[in-house]
DNA sequence: ACAAAAGTGTTGTTTTTACACCCATGC
DNA sequence: GCATGGGTGTAAAAACAACACTTTTGT
C-alpha cells in the first residue's frame, strides 16, 4: 500500500560539529566525496536510510566521520528549498554537536579529509551550509544562554578559566571574572579537584570536573551564565 | 542528474494549532478525510509538494484547513521514526500553530469535520500524533516561558485578566495577580485603551492591546512573567 | 624580586516575591 | 447596600553588576 499521486524526495542529515581549541571555536568540515561539488569543502552529511529515523542517520553519520559516539546533538531545523541541491530536491535534516576536541584523534581524517576550521577562517561551503553554519552558531548561543551544554566542549577535567575562555569564545566578549565564577560554582554543577593545572600559570588553577548527577537534574533548569543574553542573538 | 541508489521517502508536515477559549488551551483537529484511518481524529498536514518548502507547506495546509493566513507558527521538531505512517514511510515536519480562536469561523468546518478540543478531552488520534501533541505542548511551555508568544492567541483587544488567565491556563498554575500584572506592564509590550470589557464585571476591565513595533524589538529578549518556569518542562 | 595568572569580598542597585485592602459598578 | 471582580503599594529577600587587591610560584 502507498499514497497516490504524491512526490517522494530524497531526506538527508548534516551536522554542525563544534569543537574548542582552548581558545576558540571550531568547525568540523569535510571535503565532499562525490560529485557534484567533489572535494568542496562541506558539513558532514549523509542521506537517511530506509531503516533509520533521521536522528539514527545523524548518529551513524557523526560515527562514521569522526568515530565518536554518545556525543551530544541537537535537531534544530530543516532545510527544505526546493532548489537547495542542484542535483535533486533533498531535504536536510540539521543538527548541531558538541564535541571535546581532545576526543577526536584524527582517526578518519585521512579518508575524509576533515579539518577545523575557525569560524573567520571557514573557507566556502556547499549548497547551504553556510546558512546552516550561521544558524546553528545562533541556536548554540541561544542555548548555552540557558542551559549548561557547553560543557560538552571540554574534558572531564577544566580549570574555571578555560571555561570561561569558551562562553566569551562563543558570545565574543569578555565577562567579569569575580561575578562568572561565583555564578558558575554557586550552580552545584561542579567538582573541585585536587589536582592542578599548571600549564597556563605559575600558582596553576584547581581543576573541576562536573557532578554529574546535578548536571542532569539541572540540565533543562534556566542559568543565567551570559548577562544580556539577547543582544546576542 | 540524480543520486544513485538511495531511497526516497515522503515528506509531509503536521501542525498543532493552538488555540484559547477564555478559559482554557484548545486544539484544532480534523476527521482524517482518506484511507488509512480515514474518519478517525488526526493533526492538520499534507504532504510537501514539489515546487514548496516544508514551511511553504505547513502555512498552505494551514490555510486550507482553516482558511487563516498570516499566522504565527514554529517548526520544532522532525518526527522520522521509520515505521511512523502504516502505509508507507513518511516523515513529519512537526508545527505548532497559535491562532486567535475567534478569527477561526469554522469556513471550512463542514469539509474537513474540524473541531475543537480540550487537551483533557482529546479523542485518539492517528500514527504519533498524540506524542506530536505532547511535544507541542511542552514546546509552547518552554517558549512562552521566555517570549510574549502566547499574545497570538488573543484578540488584538484584550485584558490583563484574560491574559493571565491563558497563562494560567497553559501553565495550569496560579499566579499571583499583582505580580503578573506589574511585571506585564513594566514590560512595555501594552498599551492601554480607553475602553472597558464590561462583560465580566461589574467594575469593567480596561482592555490593553500590543505596542506592536515594541513587539517585535523586544520578541527575541527573555522575558520572566512565569516564576521557576523550568519546573513545568 | 618580579611577572603572570589565580583567587577572593563588598557594596549598591535592581528584581523578585509575598501579601491585603479599597474601588467602581450593576443589580 | 452589597456582591463581584478590578486595581493598586510596600517591605523584605534575593540576585545581580561593578569594582581591586592579594596570593602563589617559576623564572
Amino acid at each position: 500500500m502507498h499514497y497516490k499521486n504524491q512526490t517522494r524526495i530524497l531526506a538527508a542529515t548534516d551536522c554542525i560539529i563544534f569543537g574548542f581549541d582552548g581558545l576558540n571555536i571550531k568547525l568540523l568540515l569535510i571535503q565532499r566525496g562525490f560529485e557534484p561539488e567533489k572535494n568542496k569543502w562541506s558539513l558532514m552529511g549523509g542521506f537517511v536510510e530506509p531503516s533509520e529515523s533521521p536522528d539514527d542517520a545523524a548518529v551513524r553519520v557523526l560515527a562514521e566521520c569522526t568515530g565518536l559516539k554518545n556525543v551530544y546533538m541537537e535537531q534544530f531545523q530543516v532545510f527544505g528549498n526546493p532548489d537547495r541541491d542542484p542535483v535533486e530536491r533533498t531535504l536536510s535534516i540539521a543538527y548541531f554537536a558538541l564535541i571535546d576536541i581532545n576526543k577526536y584523534q584524527n582517526q578518519l581524517s585521512d579518508k575524509y579529509h576533515a579539518e577545523w576550521f575557525l569560524l573567520t577562517e571557514m573557507p566556502k561551503l556547499i549548497f547551504d551550509h553556510e546558512e546552516m553554519v550561521k544558524l546553528a552558531m545562533r541556536q548554540l548561543r541561544y542555548k548555552a544562554a540557558l542551559h549548561p551544554i557547553l560543557f560538552k566542549l571540554l574534558p572531564p577535567k577544566f580549570t574555571i578559566r578555560q571555561l570561561q575562555t569558551l562562553y566569551e569564545g562563543v558570545y565574543q566578549t569578555k565577562f567579569d571574572d569575580r561575578n562568572f565564577s561565583r555564578k558558575l560554582l554557586s550552580t552545584g554543577l561542579l567538582v573541585k579537584l585536587p589536582e592542578k593545572d599548571k600549564l597556563s600559570s605559575r600558582k596553576g588553577a584547581f581543576y573541576y570536573e562536573l557532578n554529574h548527577s546535578n548536571y542532569q537534574e539541572n540540565f533543562e533548569a534556566f542559568l543565567n551564565l551570559v548577562p544580556n543574553p539577547d543582544k546576542f542573538f
